[in-house]
DNA sequence: GTTCCTCAAAGTGTCGACACTTTAAAACCC
DNA sequence: GGGTTTTAAAGTGTCGACACTTTGAGGAAC
């Protein structure tokens, strides 16, 4: 299934190419390309994109503001590693971010977020595997941002989503994903809260996803 | 009085050129010595500084991840324009923020925090000027989200602090700072905010957060 | 076999250069 | 004078170069 953002756009980001290694690089990193902890030396990288150090540069810099960069003191980058510690701060953070986007987002909710949500929610009972149900969960999740109507909070959310995906993609590369059963609990919550933001109070919305977030925490370990 | 940190760094950054300009452009900015809406020319910044263009480029994208610059669709730099608008985003992020860092700080809240944050209002009351009331609050705010333990609460936070910071210095700057009293209504809800800190549940110390930091939205415009 | 030293390879920080684009002022036409 | 065109100045995006630092492999000393 598609993946409809179906909202404005946060911002023109600039379409040079350190914009286009950042994106690339992203996507390898959270896609598990590049393993945690591996050195990502600027030369190397740039051979690999077919460009200077310059923009590789200016994309390392992003990511390292997104999280998922780390610089040690000698000025060398490498793929931040993100372990259980690191899950309860991000979830944590996300909880803060997400329940006061779910109280905004009730506000202003309409029957084709209903509609979104629902869609989403109806194909979280028909995912296949683990990491279909997480990329549902957290289409879900951001689209709860976006609604809030909040720019800023869903700059702020950016880079928790690309640390918990990055989080998610060891996980999946450890744990054997062949003894998958439906994750009803995650189901049960995402209609929970929908109720809660299509016909409750915001302080009810915003009650709803800081709970389930929160839970995730162990669920997700 | 002094700005006491009193709790740990939360990263080592780089000591390069690129981080100082950062830091310098920051405080200039932050201080109104760049008006909101001025452009921001490599080349003029590099001959400001005593350096090249390279490090320059650096510092305005990092600025540009803090919310205080932003790059037109050209790649032009301007200090951004931070309206009432952009005070409301700034705030409900705060709020959510902190109000989740205050309940994390109650659990681990000592006699230490309790001296110190007692220290800080006991100064509000002597403040002799809005500006110095405002700095002093954000000491407390920021020493609040420190003591959550939860350093990527932190470092989210940090660039709303910024941004809040280039906003009032644009107020202050059109207001005549004559007509100062004391803001006793901040001084009320800090001394609530300090009891639900130190001797209240994680539930109470979030909601007085959330309600202070929310209240604060009229308050500040 | 272990430890220490040496030194070349690799990497970062910074700079100046150049092509292309945007801007704004000057020149021109009516 | 008002409006349009020209054109030089200014700015960005990208690149290669060079000095300095770090790294790590290989060899010497014991």
């Amino acid at each position: 299934m598609a993946s409809p953002q179906a909202k404005p756009c946060p911002r023109t980001p600039r379409n040079n190419r350190a914009t286009t290694v950042h994106l690339r690089l992203r996507k390898e990193i959270v896609s598990g390309h590049f393993p945690q902890g591996s050195a990502l030396a600027e030369p190397v990288l740039a051979e690999h994109f077919h460009t200077s150090r310059a923009p590789v540069r200016e994309a390392l810099i992003a990511l390292e503001r997104e999280g998922l960069v780390t610089f040690e003191k000698t000025g060398r980058a490498r793929v931040r590693t993100i372990g259980a510690k690191d899950l309860r701060e991000i979830m944590e953070a996300r909880a803060a971010l997400e329940s006061m986007a779910a109280s905004l987002a009730n506000r202003n909710w309409t029957d084709a977020d209903t509609e979104f949500v629902a869609k989403n929610i109806e194909a979280q009972t028909k995912a296949s595997s683990l990491a279909e149900l997480s990329r549902l969960d957290i289409d879900l999740h951001h689209y709860v941002v976006t609604c809030s109507g909040n720019l800023r909070l869903l700059q702020l959310w950016e880079p928790l989503r690309w640390q918990y995906e990055a989080y998610l993609i060891e996980i999946f590369k450890r744990q054997s994903t062949g003894d998958y059963r439906p994750e009803t609990e995650t189901v049960l919550a995402h209609r929970k809260l929908l109720k809660a933001l299509s016909s409750g109070t915001p302080d009810e919305a915003a009650a709803a996803m800081m709970e389930h977030v929160l839970f995730n925490i162990t669920w997700a370990d």
